[in-house]
DNA sequence: TCGAGTTCAATTTTT
DNA sequence: TTGAACTCGA
C-alpha cells in the first residue's frame, strides 16, 4: 500500500491521542497496520506494550496477519502465546484474558469481593443467562413468568450494567413495582452467577472496569501497555469508554477510528457520541479524516453519499475516490418474492464470476429462505451465515455443558443441562431437592452429588441414580487430566453413549446431519492438541464463548448470504441488497423514531457501502413474511437515490404470461393438485395477471371461496388485510385484493 | 415421569 | 415455520 498523506498523518503520529475519522473503505485496517509498523520498526517500541482492540474476531484475526506480515514474523495462534507480539484481539478475548492474568496471580485473593468470581470462571450466553433468570424468577422468587418474563428482566439487567450500575445501585433507582422485582431478580442472579463461578457477556466489561479502578492493576496495564488503539470507535458502549479511559489515562497514547456513518449497534448500548467525551478528554488530540475511499466505484460512492446525506446527525465528509465511475446501480422491482429471488439467482447464475463473489444481504435473518430456495432450483453453491446457529445446536451444547463441567464444577446451568442427559432417572424431584440443599447450605452441586447419602428427603433408587451420573462424573474429570482434547470429547461421547441417545428414533438425514455436527466441534477441539490438556479445555471454552458464524467463513466458492448487520466487515465484487420495502427496511419499529430511522440508514449506507464493482438492490411489491402475505411500498431509501441514474432490470422473462388462460382454469386443469407445494408455485406466476379483486366487494361475514381452503367467511376486514375463517378454530389473514378468493 | 400430541405465540440486529 | 409450553394418557 502506498500511503496517502492523510494516512501518513495518522501513521506517523505515535505519542499522542489521535483521532480518525474514517470512512467506509478508507483502508483504515492498512493505516492502522502501518502505524504499527512504524511503531515498531522506526520507534523501536516493544511490540508487546501495544494493545489494539477490534469489536470482531474476524478483523482482530486480519490485523494479527498483517501485522506479523509486516514484522516477518508467525501470527501468534492463541492471546496466551502472544509474547512480543502486539496485542490485537477483541474487547471480549482482551478482557478476559486480562480477568484471567489477574486472577491467576497472588492479588486474587484480595479482588475477590469486587470480582465475585475465581480463575476458572466459565461464559454464559444469552441462553444460559436465560435459564438462571427464570429459575430465579419462578423458583427463588416465586413470581408468575407471565408477569416477569425473564427476557424482559434480562433486558432490564443488561441495561443496569451497561450503564455501569449494579445491583446495589440500582436499588436507588427503583420507583415502580417492576423496577422492584428487576432489582431482586438482579441481586439473586449475581449471587446465582458468582456461585457458578460464572460470567455474562456484559460481566467481562463491567469487572475489568472494576478492576482497573484499583489502583495497582491500573499501574500495571498502564505500564504494561503503553500504546492503545480502538477500531470502531463508534460502537464502543460506556464500559469499554470508560475501560479504555483509564487505560490511556496516563500516557495518553491513544488513537481511536471513528465512522459515525457505520454506527449500527445503538440497540446494543453502542453509543457514537462517545466521541464528544473523546474530545474533552483529548482536546490536545490530533484529528485525521480519511476521505479516500479504495474500495468502490464512484457511482456507488455517490449514492451511498446520496442516502446518508438524508441523516441530519451526521458528520459531512467529503468523500471521493480515485476508481472508475462504475455502472449504474441495478434495481430489480419483482411483482413477488418468488420473482425476485428467482431473478437474482439467473443473475448470479448468468454472470460469469465465481460465486464468491457474491453477497446478498436482507435485514432479517429469517428473510433467507426465498432466496435459497431459488439457488437451490439453479444448483448455485451458498452459505448462509447465521448468528450462533451451529454453538446453539443441542448436542453442541450438550457435549459443551460436559466439557464445562468438567473444566468448573461450579457451573450450575451445565451441570443441570446434561445430568439427566442422556436421561439416567435424575427426575424433577431429586434436582428440585439438590437445588434447596445446594440454596441452604451454599454448596455447588457437585459437593451435593459427592454426598447425596447425607440427603435425607431421596429414597436409595433416586440416591442410586445420583452415584451413577457421579461415577461417570469422576471418571470422566480424571480422564480430562491425561486426555489431549478431541480424545477428551470422544470419550465424553463413547461413555455416555451420546450419539445413541441423539440419534435415536432419527432418519438418516437427520441423523446425517447430527453426527456431522459433533464431527465438526470434533474438528474445533483438534486445533488445540498442541496445548496440555487442561490448559486446553481452559482456552477452548473460552474461545467457542466468543466465537460467532462469522468466524466461519472460508475461501470456498461460495455465494455469502446473511443479514446487513453481519457483512459490515466485509466487503465484495457484487452485492445485492434485498427486501428494500418500508416497514421491513426500515424495519416498520424505527418508523416513529428518527434516531432509530436514522440507524436505518447508516444500515443502508453500510450495505451499499460494502460492495466494489456492481450493486444490485431489489424489492417486491408482495411477499409472503411471517406466514402472511403483505405489501409494503418501495422503501423510503430507494426514493432517495436519484432514480435517474438507476438501471431497472428487465423482468419479462421470469414472468409467464401465457402459461394458462385464466386463473381458475389453471386451478381446474388437471396437473394442478392443491396439495403440492409446486404447483402453488407456478400458480402464483398466473395470479399476476389476473384482475385483482374488487375491495368494495368485500365486507364482514362475506363468504369467499379459496382454491387451497375451499370456503371461508370473513370474520375481520382491515383495508385489504381480512381475516378469513376456515373454521371456527382455523382463521388464516390474507390480503384479500390479491388473494385468490372469489364471492360465492 | 414420559412422550406424543397439541396449542399458542413470536419473530432485529451480536461480542 | 419454529419452539416453547401445555395437556393427557399410561
Amino acid at each position: 500500500m502506498q500511503a496517502n498523506e492523510k494516512q501518513l498523518e495518522a501513521i506517523q503520529k505515535i505519542e499522542w491521542p489521535l483521532l480518525i475519522i474514517a470512512w467506509a473503505g478508507s483502508w483504515k485496517t492498512a493505516t492502522l497496520t502501518k502505524r504499527v509498523e512504524n511503531m515498531i520498526k522506526n520507534h523501536k517500541i516493544n511490540p508487546a506494550s501495544i494493545l489494539m482492540v477490534t469489536f470482531t474476531n474476524k478483523a482482530a484475526n486480519e490485523m494479527r496477519e498483517r501485522v506479523a506480515k509486516t514484522l516477518w514474523i508467525s501470527t501468534p495462534k492463541n492471546i496466551y502465546a502472544n509474547k512480543n507480539f502486539p496485542l490485537i484481539w477483541t474487547f471480549h478475548s482482551i478482557w478476559i484474558f486480562m480477568l484471567k492474568e489477574i486472577l491467576s496471580s497472588s492479588i486474587w485473593e484480595e479482588v475477590w469481593e469486587i470480582i465475585q468470581v475465581k480463575k476458572d470462571f466459565v461464559i454464559y450466553d444469552e441462553q444460559d443467562k436465560q435459564s438462571v433468570l427464570k429459575s430465579i424468577i419462578k423458583t427463588k422468587l416465586n413470581l408468575d413468568e407471565k408477569e416477569y418474563p425473564a427476557k424482559q428482566i434480562s433486558f432490564h439487567i443488561s441495561n443496569a450494567k451497561n450503564s455501569l450500575v449494579t445491583a446495589k445501585a440500582y436499588e436507588k433507582q427503583i420507583d415502580n413495582s417492576f423496577k422492584e422485582i428487576v432489582f431482586q431478580v438482579y441481586t439473586e442472579y449475581e449471587k446465582e452467577l458468582s456461585q457458578n463461578n460464572s460470567l455474562d457477556f456484559d460481566d467481562i466489561l463491567i469487572k475489568t472496569y472494576s478492576l482497573l479502578r484499583i489502583e495497582k492493576v491500573l499501574d500495571f496495564y498502564q505500564e504494561k501497555y503503553k500504546f492503545l488503539m480502538v477500531d470502531e470507535y463508534q460502537d464502543t458502549n460506556l464500559p469499554q469508554y470508560e475501560i479504555v479511559k483509564l487505560l490511556a489515562s496516563k500516557y495518553r497514547n491513544l488513537a481511536v477510528v471513528w465512522d459515525d456513518a457505520q454506527s449500527i449497534y445503538s440497540w446494543r448500548g453502542a453509543d457514537m457520541r462517545n466521541i464528544i467525551n473523546f474530545k474533552k478528554d483529548y482536546p490536545e488530540a490530533l484529528v485525521v479524516k480519511l476521505e479516500q475511499n479504495y474500495r468502490s466505484t464512484k457511482n456507488i460512492i455517490s449514492w451511498a453519499n446520496s442516502v446518508i446525506k438524508n441523516n441530519a446527525t451526521w458528520i459531512k465528509k467529503e468523500l471521493w475516490t480515485a476508481n472508475d465511475t462504475g455502472e449504474f446501480i441495478n434495481l430489480v422491482e419483482a411483482p413477488d418474492d418468488k420473482i425476485e429471488a428467482k431473478v437474482i439467482a439467473s443473475i448470479i447464475e448468468q454472470k460469469w464470476k465465481p460465486f464468491k463473489d457474491d453477497l446478498i444481504l436482507y435485514r432479517l435473518n429469517a428473510q433467507s429462505r426465498q432466496i435459497e430456495e431459488a439457488l437451490i432450483q439453479k444448483n448455485i453453491p451458498y452459505k448462509v451465515i447465521w448468528w450462533l446457529k451451529f454453538y446453539e445446536r443441542k448436542e453442541i451444547k450438550d457435549l459443551l455443558a460436559y466439557l464445562k463441567i468438567i473444566h468448573n464444577h461450579n457451573d450450575a446451568i451445565s451441570m443441570k443441562r446434561i445430568i439427566n442427559v442422556p436421561p439416567r432417572k435424575i427426575w424433577t424431584k431429586t434436582l428440585d431437592m439438590m437445588d434447596i440443599y445446594k440454596n441452604n447450605y451454599s454448596l455447588n452441586y457437585f459437593q451435593i452429588i459427592e454426598n447425596i447419602d447425607e440427603v435425607e428427603e431421596l429414597n436409595n433408587w433416586a440416591k442410586s441414580a445420583v452415584k451413577n451420573f457421579s461415577n461417570i462424573y469422576k471418571y470422566l474429570f480424571n480422564k480430562s487430566i491425561e486426555l489431549t482434547l478431541p480424545e477428551l470429547l470422544r470419550e465424553i461421547i463413547k461413555t455416555v453413549d451420546y450419539e445413541n441417545y441423539l440419534t435415536e428414533g432419527l432418519g438418516n438425514e437427520e441423523k446425517e446431519s447430527k453426527l456431522q455436527n459433533i464431527q465438526e466441534l470434533e474438528n474445533l477441539t483438534s486445533e488445540y492438541l498442541w496445548i496440555e490438556p487442561r490448559e486446553a479445555l481452559w482456552n477452548f471454552l473460552e474461545d467457542i464463548s466468543l466465537l460467532t458464524d462469522m468466524d466461519k467463513i472460508d475461501d470456498s466458492d461460495f455465494v455469502t448470504l446473511m443479514t446487513i448487520h453481519t457483512s459490515k466487515w466485509l466487503e465484495e465484487k457484487r452485492v445485492f441488497v434485498t427486501w428494500l420495502e418500508e416497514n421491513i427496511f426500515p424495519s416498520f419499529r424505527s418508523l416513529q423514531n428518527t434516531t432509530e430511522l436514522e440507524e436505518e440508514r447508516r444500515l443502508m449506507y453500510v450495505a451499499m457501502t460494502r460492495a466494489k464493482e456492481e450493486l444490485y438492490l431489489s424489492r417486491a411489491e408482495e411477499r409472503f413474511h411471517f406466514w402472511e402475505y403483505i405489501r409494503n411500498p418501495e422503501s423510503r431509501f430507494l426514493q432517495e437515490i436519484d432514480k435517474n441514474f438507476i438501471k431497472y432490470c428487465d423482468l419479462s422473462d421470469y414472468i409467464d404470461y401465457n402459461s394458462s388462460t385464466s386463473f381458475f382454469d389453471s386451478i381446474s386443469s388437471s396437473n394442478f393438485n392443491f396439495w403440492e407445494e409446486s404447483s402453488w408455485t407456478s400458480l402464483k406466476n398466473v395470479i399476476k395477471k389476473f384482475p385483482q379483486n374488487d375491495l368494495s366487494k368485500f365486507w364482514v361475514w362475506t363468504k369467499v371461496s379459496h382454491p387451497k381452503f375451499w370456503n371461508w367467511i370473513i370474520t375481520e376486514l382491515n383495508w385489504e388485510i381480512a381475516s378469513i375463517a376456515f373454521s371456527w378454530i382455523w382463521i388464516k389473514k390474507m390480503n384479500i385484493k390479491i388473494a385468490p378468493v372469489k364471492i360465492v
